[in-house]
Parts: C-alpha cells; sequence; structure tokens
DNA sequence: TATGAATGAGCGTTCATTCAT
DNA sequence: AATGAATGAACGCTCATTCAT
C-alpha cells in the first residue's frame, strides 16, 4: 500500500538533460490534467502517457510506479508552496506582528486559490500514497520559516514561540483546507479571510509578552 | 465517479428484522476494518464481505454500489458526529460563551480523538464518491445548532451571529482536521487544544456587542 | 449445457389444480413478457418469477431450471403451431391440392404473423437449450398430419407422397422463417407469400403422377 | 443488447503486421472451437483467450467488447459466404436459367454443408448481438449479385426480375436453413436438393415472361 | 406449501507493469 | 534509449440455485 517515501523533498532523480527535464514536465501536465478533467478514477498510466507524448515505457523510466508519479506530483505542489510560503515569511521579517499574519494568511488563501482545481484535486490523490513523509516535511519547512519570521517581529516577544507558531500555522493551514471542503460563496470566503484574520490579530495580542 | 447522492442523512433502507440489521452492522465494521488494516486500496468487494461473514451477493443486497456503501459509511459517521455537537449545544444552551466554546471544542476534539484511525481512514475513503452533499447536510446541521447555541449565550450578543458562528466552526473543524494530518505528540495535540480555546475566547471577545 | 429434453411434447407436470394451472400461466406470461420488452438477457429467474407474482422458490417447483422454462415455453409454442396446422390439414382433407397449398401457406404465416415479436424472440430463446428434440416431435406431428391431407387429395397422386411432403413441408416453413429474418416491407412480404404459393402449385403439378 | 453495428462487411481494423493477423486468426479460430465444442454458454472471454493462446488483455486489444467479437465473426463468415455466392453468379451470367439455379443451389448448399457445425454454432451466437446490419448487408450483395446473373439469362426475361429474385432467394436459403435444422439423414437431404431445384425451376418456367 | 435471503462460482473488463523489438 | 503490445491478477458485479423459516 504504502510507497517507498524518501524523506526528502529533493527530486529523486535529477534530469541531466534539458530533454529529460522537458518530458518530466510534459509528465507532470498530463497528470494533472489528466486528474483535473476526469478524476482520479481516469488517472491510468497510459493515460497520463498519452496525453504526455510518450511512451508508457518511457513513462516507467522516470517513475518506477504509478505511486511515485503522484507522490512527485504532490511533492512538487508542496515545494512549491513552502517556497511562496517562505518569501512571505522572509519579506516579512522585522515587520510588525500584525501584518506578518496578513501577509501568511494572504499568501496561503491566494496559493489554495488560483488553482483551487488543483489543489482539491491533489488532496483527492493522496488516498494513493502514503504521503506523512511529504506532509512532515513540508511542515518542517514552513515552520522554521513563520517561527523565524515571528521571533523576528519588533512589536511582540512569545513566551513559547514555537507553541504559538504551531498554533497559528495549524489554525490558519486548517481553517483554508476547511473553507474548501465546504461549497462557500465567494462572498463568504472573503469574509471568512477577514474573520480568520482578526481571531489570530486577537490570539497574539494574548500571547505576546 | 459521483454516487447517486440524497439529500438526507437518513438511512437508505430500513433493515425489516434484527438478523438484518445484525449484518448491516457486520458489513459496516467488516468495511471499516478493512479500510483500517490495509487502507482504501484493499477496500474491496469480497474483501468486505469474507470479513464480515457474508457473501459478496448478500452485500449487493444491502448496497446496490461499492459506492453505496462507503457512502453509506460515511453517513453514520457523520450522523453520529452531528448527533454530539447537537448534545453539546443542546446542553450549553444559556450557558456563558467561553463555556460553549470549550464545550464545543472539547466535543469535536474528544469526537475525532476516540477512534483517530477510524477518522482518518474515513478522511481518505473520500475518494471513492461524491460527499458534497453528505457534507452539506452535516454542515447545515452543526451550523443550526451551534448558531441557535452562540444567539443564547446571556453574556454576548453578536452583530452577524451568522458570520460569527461560520468562523468559529470553520476554524475549529479545520484546526481539529489539520491536526491529525500531521504527526503531532500528545502533548503537542494537548497544547494546540488550548491553543484554540483561546484563541477562540479572544476573538469572541472581539466581537461581542 | 443440454437440458434434459424429453421427446414428448406432452407437459412434464399435469397441474392438478386450477391454481397450479394459473400458476403456471402466470410464470409463462411473465417470461414471454419479460422476452419480448427486455430480451434473452434480461430473462432472469427473479424477474420471471416477480413478473408472474411467485417467489423463486415456487417458480423452482414447476421448473427444476431456468433451462426447464424455456424448453416448456418453446414446447407451449409449437403446441399451439402444430395443433393449428393439424386443424388446417383436417379442415382441408380431400379439397383439391392447390387449396391445401394455400391453406397451409396462410395458416402458418398467419401464425407467424399474429405475434412476430413472440416469433422472434422465441427463435432467440432457443441457445439456452437443446431444443433438437423438441424439433422433431413437432416434425413428425405436421409431417404425419400434412402427409395424410396431401395423400387425401382427390385430384393428384404422388409417386413418393413422403418425399413430396417434406419438400413442401421444408420450403414452406423454411422461407417463411427466412422471410422473417429479413427486415422485408409489408408489401414485399404480401408478395413473397403469393410467389410461394405459385412456387409450390408448380412443384406438385410436376410431381402429381 | 445491440452492439455498435458498422453497416458495412469490411474489417474494423486492419491489423499492421503479419503477427496481428495471426492473432486475429487465432482468436477467430478458438472462438469458433469453443462455440462448437461447448456452445455459447461456454464462449467465455477467457476460455476463447485460453484457447487462443493470448491473454485476455491482448484479446481486449483487438476487440472492445466480447459482442464485437461475435460480431466480427459472423461478419467473417457471411464475408465469405457472400464472396461464393458472387463468384457464382459471375461464372453463370449468359447461362440458362436452369443452370443458374442448379449453381446457386449447388454452392449455398456446399457452403453450409462443409462445416454444418459452424453453421449452427453461427446461427446460435447471433442471440448475442444484433445482427440485422449484418444480415442486411449480406441481403443486398447477394440480392444485386443473383439479380444481376437472373437478367443476364439468354433463356428467360422476367416482367419483375426483382420480385423474382426475392422469392428464389428467399426459398433456396430458407429452404437449406431450415433443412439444417432438422435432422434429416443423409439421403433426405440429397433428395431434399433436387426437388428444391425441380420446385425453383417449375417456378421460372411459370415466371418468365 | 411457499417464501425470498443467502450463496458463491464465474462472468466481462481494466490497467499497472514488463520486455522483446 | 524508447516503444507499445502483451500480460494476467484482480476487480465489481450478476444470477441460477438452495434451504431455513
Amino acid at each position: 500500500m504504502a510507497v517507498a517515501a524518501p524523506a526528502t523533498l529533493t527530486p529523486r532523480k535529477k534530469p541531466r538533460q534539458a530533454r529529460s527535464a522537458a518530458t518530466l514536465d510534459a509528465i507532470f501536465e498530463a497528470a494533472l490534467q489528466v486528474l483535473l478533467a476526469d478524476g482520479m478514477r481516469a488517472l491510468t498510466t497510459t493515460r497520463v502517457a498519452d496525453r504526455a507524448g510518450v511512451s508508457v515505457g518511457t513513462m516507467y523510466q522516470y517513475f518506477p510506479h504509478k505511486q511515485s508519479l503522484i507522490y512527485a506530483l504532490n511533492e512538487r505542489y508542496l515545494e512549491v508552496l513552502a517556497g511562496k510560503v517562505e518569501a512571505t515569511c522572509r519579506a516579512q521579517t522585522g515587520r510588525p506582528v500584525a501584518d506578518m499574519l496578513a501577509a501568511l494568511i494572504e499568501t496561503y488563501w491566494r496559493a489554495k486559490t488560483e488553482r483551487a482545481d488543483v489543489t482539491r484535486a491533489l488532496y483527492r490523490s493522496v488516498v494513493e500514497m502514503d504521503n506523512e513523509a511529504l506532509v512532515e516535511a513540508f511542515a518542517r519547512r514552513v515552520d522554521a520559516a513563520t517561527t523565524a519570521m515571528l521571533g523576528s517581529a519588533p512589536d511582540a516577544t512569545f513566551g513559547d514561540v514555537r507553541m504559538v507558531n504551531l498554533a497559528l500555522v495549524t489554525v490558519i493551514f486548517g481553517t483554508i483546507r476547511n473553507a474548501f471542503e465546504r461549497n462557500l460563496s465567494q462572498a463568504a470566503i472573503d469574509a471568512l479571510q477577514v474573520e480568520l484574520l482578526a481571531m489570530c490579530r486577537a490570539y497574539v495580542e494574548l500571547a505576546r509578552g
């Protein structure tokens, strides 16, 4: 059931040539397209290979199992997402904590909204693999970035910054995910974002030394 | 992909005899066991029937599709969960808002923790069906209950109780779900629950008229 | 594969009571209806029993296999058909041979046309059983009747009446069956009947002593 | 019930390589063997594939459904049969009408007799598909050939050659089919062929201008 | 005697994976 | 290195038949 799950986010196999990288991209894009167009059930190796314009055989040189393809797909998505969060954290270093929260929520929310269909499709692709390692690695990267950011706030010092950070990150990410699961109107979603920010700010107010 | 999705949470077919009800229970329990032990991939009709101690044919007298079994499984789970939330809301009617929040979080958290494995397994079973109707119905029931509860608080009146309610419910449920997705230590989980409550209380403080 | 095939056309089991006969009739009628409405594929024991208003168990008291039901269905049909041919033959005894031929063709053609759908459905039901004995018995009955009729013609004596009879019966029945297999217009069918009669008369002219 | 039925008799998919053609032949031959040995009920995809020495998967690369295999089987058979009739018609062009009839009957009868078992097996395979289009196409081809042949006879002109042709073809083919359905002795069959020819000749005598 | 829930062998079909070319 | 035809285990599901009630 569980796929061999390397604990790192580094790509399993570095493409040696531009050609390989292009093929890899084509496969990823194809997989995503199939997933979006026809759902998880239609995500067969042949279908992906066909849409990517390569043979199944070739695809099996890049991915030893179907699971490894799905794994890599999620890896890639989380890689980009983590990058965005890190960029925001860097940009917010040393700024007031209220701004940090707004920026973090905004970044994550937009990342999920931009291609909401992809987000949802990937959530569903997770059944096919053991994503624990992936999630763990993502969490570690994000935790490091947000903890550093929070620590740099000039207007707040926290007794247990790791705890505050865990709470904020879990609440923000969990809320955003949940908002996607329910079929909320755009208006409700916008309002929800505002409330979430208010809540986080109120919490930080409490928690700051 | 999508299963025929009745918009209600009422069981599709009332078992006529005690014998039938027992069989139905055995099937549900078997499906859950398989799901827990071997994951979604192993949840085949034969396997479930075998473990339930009935023949496939019998299983197909209770469920027209494999999907309908999974659907019913989730229906059942959400039914119980919604019932617990409603009970809590009834019990907290007229009590201080801070108590309400503590009780709601406690109830939901415990429900998820009691059989955390089941919770996780069911989250994953969702790929196989269209659970939109189910989630919607669950959300409506819970929203009604929590909104009524909040409205009854003697120590708080809200400008837009529906908005406050939506925010609280989404944050609480989302956070708890997210806490489960990550592999947190029990200590971290306990601490998180405390923080979540603090955050919700701070938010309500802000929102109350 | 082959069903136990009694060589006679007599019913396997004489219904003792009116009740039984009614049930039997209901089963036959139900089978025919299902066959007509949904084809051979839909002809399941449960479906027939349901439509007949009895339980499968009861049906299995009348017919030991599904095949025996189909067998009996064909038996019944051929019984009626043979009866019609025999009646015609009796009626035509001693009449001119040209009249005999016209009457025989007319009788058989009308029998097939009256419920053309039943005819076709039954043709198709034959896959499920070994109808050799049935066909043989039918052929014998008809041969006896037609041979006797031909022998009684005042205006013709045949060198080998059995041969002439075999030729006529095979040609007439075969032609009519074939006419049904092709999708001919009503006009074509009518014209064909006329030609068939002409052909048979010309043949008899030749064959008569 | 009905299979997608292309209105032509041309093969659906040209095998690209000699290897493929061999496989296709093996599958056809296997299907025929199973049909002959064990009847329609035993004609399962696995059984055919096994006997053909290929895997089910391979079989499904040639035929999208079980039905399409049966369809192709009949298509192939009728193709050969129509070819034989056409060849005879070409050979008999311009010859006396009595010779034409003898040749046509002889050709058709021999074609059916050569592999009488195959003939009978295929008759039975028809339940599984909608052979209307197939039969129609066959009829059209044969009608065209025989009508042209009859029209070329130097010793006969017909008022309505299409009508005469329809009568002859229906009678001949129907009679021959019927002769196969009954379990006639070889002697009876031979005699029948003679009588059929006599009948057709007598009819043509009548019909010729 | 009549019932219909239960059975389970066996069906048609799919698709991840391999390997000869 | 790339291909895609071939494989076959395993799936979801059906339905003739049985037998406890």
